[in-house]
DNA sequence: GGATTGACTATACATTATGTATATCTAATT
DNA sequence: AATTAGATATACATAATGTATAGTCAATCC
C-alpha cells in the first residue's frame, strides 16, 4: 500500500519559515562578506542556525540557494516600477525612469554585485540570471521603438537598444559608482542614453 | 659553508621552455574549456606534459599561473601600438584609435573574458588586473584633457572619463559582440565615445 | 492515545581542488 | 666524481560540494 501523504498547515508553514531564515542569513553572508569565494553552504547554514544538509533540503544544491536568493532579491528591489514606468506617455520620460529604477536596483543591495559574481563560476546559474535580464532588454526594445518611429532603420536601433542595454547593466552601474553618489550615476547613465539615442535620428556621424 | 649556487644556462633554458608550454597549455584550456571553474591546475598540467607540483614550482600558486598568461596575453594582445596612437596629433582620432586597439585586444584571445571572469572568486587576482586597467583609464584620461582644452570643468572631464573608460571595457565589449563583428563593435563604441564627448562642449543637457 | 509522517539532525563517506612536505631522479655544471 | 637545479613520485592536510543512512521530535491522523 502506498503511504499516505497528508498536509500539514503547522509544519509547513514552520519549514518555510526556516527557509526564509536560510534566505536571509545567505543574502546577508553575500552582502558582508568581500568576496563570493567565502560564500560556502557551511557558512551560511551556520547563520541561519541550522544544518547544512537542511540547506540541502531547501534548496537541492549551492546554484539552488543562489537563485532563491536571486528571487528574494528582485522581488524586494523595486523592479515592480518598472510596470509603471513602461506605461508613461513620453517614451524619453520613460527611458530616464527605467535607468532610475535600475540604479535603484543596482545600488540597494551589494549582494546584487555578488550575485553577478556567481556568474563567472557558474555556467547554469549565469544563464538564468541572463534570462532575467532579458526582461530588461524587451523593455529598452519597446521604448527604442516608441522613440524610433517609422523613419529609422533596424540596424540603427538595434545599435541604440544594445548601447542603452549596455549603459543601464550592472558592471557599467559599478564601473560608475567610483566616487560618485547613486543619484550621480543615474543623471550620468540617463545623459549618455540620451546621447546614445541621438544617433537615432542623425546616423551620419 | 654555504652551498655554492651557480648559473646553468641550459638548465634555466630548458626551464623558460617548460614555463612557456606551461603558459601555452594553460591559455588553451582557458580558451577550450566553456568556463573558468574547469580551469584547475591538474588538467592544465596534464594539458602541459608535467607534474601538477611542477607548475606550483614555476607559478607558486594557481593565482601565479592565471596572472602569467595575462601578462602572456598582454604582450601579445597589440596593446604596444597604443604608444603611437597616444602620440598622433588629432586627440579624437588618437581616442578612436585607441578604442580598436582594444577592440582587437578584446576580441583577439578568448582567454582574456575568462580571466575576467576569474577576477570573481580571486580579489587578489582582481586587484592585479585592475591595476593594469589603470592604464587605460590614464590613456583616456590624458586624450579628454587634450580634447577638452581649459574651459571645462573638472567634474565634466571626470564624468567624460569614466563614460569612456566603461564603454571601453571588457564586459561592454562583451555585451556588444552578441550578433556583431568586430569592426562592427569598434564602430559602434567609437560613435557612444563621440556621443559621450559631445558633454564636454554642450554640459546642459 | 498510539501509529505515522514530514522537517530537521547526526554522522559518515565519496569526490575534487588547492596547497605543503619529503625524498628521489636526472642531467648539467664544477 | 661530487654537486646542483629542475622535475618527479608519493603522501598528507584542508576545505568544499554533494550523497547516503539512520535517528529525533513534534504535528497529524485514526
Amino acid at each position: 500500500m502506498p503511504p499516505r501523504s497528508y498536509v500539514s498547515p503547522a509544519r509547513s508553514a514552520a519549514a518555510a519559515e526556516t527557509r526564509e531564515r536560510v534566505i536571509e542569513a545567505a543574502s546577508r553572508t553575500l552582502r558582508e562578506g568581500e568576496s563570493i569565494a567565502r560564500f560556502s553552504l557551511d557558512t551560511v547554514a551556520k547563520a541561519a542556525g541550522v544544518t547544512r544538509l537542511t540547506v540541502y533540503n531547501q534548496f537541492g544544491s549551492r546554484r539552488g540557494l543562489l537563485e532563491a536568493v536571486f528571487d528574494e532579491i528582485a522581488r524586494h528591489g523595486g523592479l515592480h516600477q518598472l510596470a509603471d514606468a513602461m506605461a508613461m506617455a513620453d517614451p524619453r520620460a520613460a527611458l530616464d525612469r527605467m535607468v532610475e529604477i535600475f540604479c535603484g536596483f543596482w545600488s540597494r543591495d551589494s549582494a546584487v554585485g555578488r550575485l553577478h559574481d556567481a556568474m563567472a563560476t557558474d555556467p547554469e546559474f549565469a544563464e538564468a540570471v541572463r534570462e532575467r535580464n532579458e526582461r530588461r532588454r524587451r523593455g529598452v526594445t519597446a521604448l527604442i521603438d516608441r522613440i524610433a518611429g517609422k523613419g529609422v532603420s533596424p540596424l540603427a536601433r538595434k545599435d541604440a537598444v544594445d548601447l542603452v542595454f549596455a549603459l543601464t547593466s550592472y558592471p557599467t552601474f559599478a564601473s560608475l559608482s567610483a566616487g560618485r553618489s547613486r543619484d550621480e550615476v543615474c543623471r550620468l547613465v540617463q545623459r549618455a542614453c540620451h546621447a546614445a539615442l541621438a544617433n537615432l535620428s542623425d546616423p551620419s556621424s
